[in-house]
DNA sequence: CCGCTTACCTACTCTGGAGTAAGGCTACGT
DNA sequence: ACGTAGCCTTACTCCAGAGTAGGTAAGCGG
């Protein structure tokens, strides 16, 4: 009330840190634009909310991201290859191809449920940009697409001969690919389910089918798993 | 070149019909809006496109069609609306719900092949969007969900008890329309594919699962249909 | 011919927000 | 001490594009 003091009244404020190296601010710069950009989407978010809530100024950002759309194009680029690498990892390719689906939607929805903020910018924002956010995102779901095409077909052939899974794989991989997706928006608003409700609930319907699930035949994951 | 003319050189221009019913107006602009919303998203367009691509001037569109938000509202709405219609009517409640479901799919993809704008808007655009344009597109969602839902559910009844199939029916369903959805886009993509072809994968997925059709059993619709 | 309504236009205003200019502070090397 | 390099800020410029003010003209009933 008083005094005004020296400008440096509070020296060590643990709140506002100062003067990080490049590498830390990159960071949270990165951190705060998925939050934001996962709330308002592309064109919803101003880069001064980003900048607030990075808790940085806004000519920093340019300076080390750039434009606006490449600090989106960065979020798109990290949060992708995160989840793709926690799919990867979840899979053991030396298992028999129902367990290594099972293992890949677990890893999948795992992700999304441990980084929804992640999979909003994903999955919601950018197929709405036709710009080069697109590409970066379809790479992405491409090698998404072929990963479950590889499993699908690998099966296939270790079986015998062309199949009809195999013949259209591409085409299957990709509705399975959008199930997920959808069937993980669809979570985001009934959080009262678990992981391996979730999983499992996709697993039964693309490995056994309606067909079978109508007659209470259904999938379960063996023993050790 | 040499004759400034009066303004009214061509008074019967076909190109520009002049002093139509506001009946005929709102169609010609809704139609505008829908091509330009798909070519560049919601934020992306401006009304002056609109209003270019619809021949109309701006104000017209305000005062026929209020803000921009409520333009974008009226194209959702009318879209959606007509998708579930063409879903409906290719359903027939006497069939069995595989031939349900399978017409129920060649009437979505029927759809998408002849709209492939409505459903840019539809699918790709008002998902983003995190305002009223949701509730608009998620209500149309659920009410195909549960109709998806229905059936599953109706099929199961028919045959006995709660089956796997029924408790979870909602999600599975949800999945389901993921699917769709997610092949259709994949559709827009791979446009050499027949209607027939893209209809029958997903009912090969969701009816009989990879673990039929990994050994040959693949669903094929009944003689009639 | 006159006035009233409805269709329609040109030509603005004004704001949100992307991007920047210009300079300060701190730390460290010499 | 003094430069210089890197971190960081305030305080702008500037433009696209939503929305509007105000006016013109065509049809129509009297």
């Amino acid at each position: 009330m008083s005094l005004p003091d020296s400008p440096l009244a509070e020296p060590d404020k643990p709140g506002r840190a100062k003067r990080l190296p490049r590498e830390v601010r990159e960071r949270q710069i990165l951190d705060a634009a998925v939050t934001v950009f996962s709330q308002h989407g592309y064109h919803g978010a101003s880069m001064d909310e980003v900048s607030d809530v990075a808790g940085i100024s806004k000519p920093m950002i340019y300076a080390y991201l750039g434009s606006k759309e490449d600090l989106f194009a960065a979020c798109i680029h990290r949060e992708a290859t995160r989840l793709l690498e926690a799919i990867v990892a979840a899979i053991h390719a030396e298992h028999p191809a129902d367990v290594q689906l099972w293992h890949g939607l677990r890893g999948f929805f795992g992700f999304v449920e441990e980084h929804r903020e992640s999979w909003r910018v994903l999955h919601r924002q950018s197929l709405a940009q036709g710009g080069p956010f697109t590409q970066e995102l379809m790479a992405m779901r491409e090698r998404a697409i072929s990963l479950v095409a590889a499993v699908l077909v690998r099966a296939g052939s270790d079986e015998g001969v062309g199949h009809a899974a195999s013949r259209s794989g591409e085409a299957l991989a990709a509705a399975l690919v959008g199930a997920g997706e959808s069937l993980a928006d669809w979570w985001l608003d009934h959080p009262e389910e678990t992981v391996d409700i979730i999983a499992s609930r996709l697993m039964n319907l693309v490995w056994m089918g309606f067909g079978d699930l109508l007659e209470d035949r259904v999938w379960k994951p063996p023993a050790g798993a």
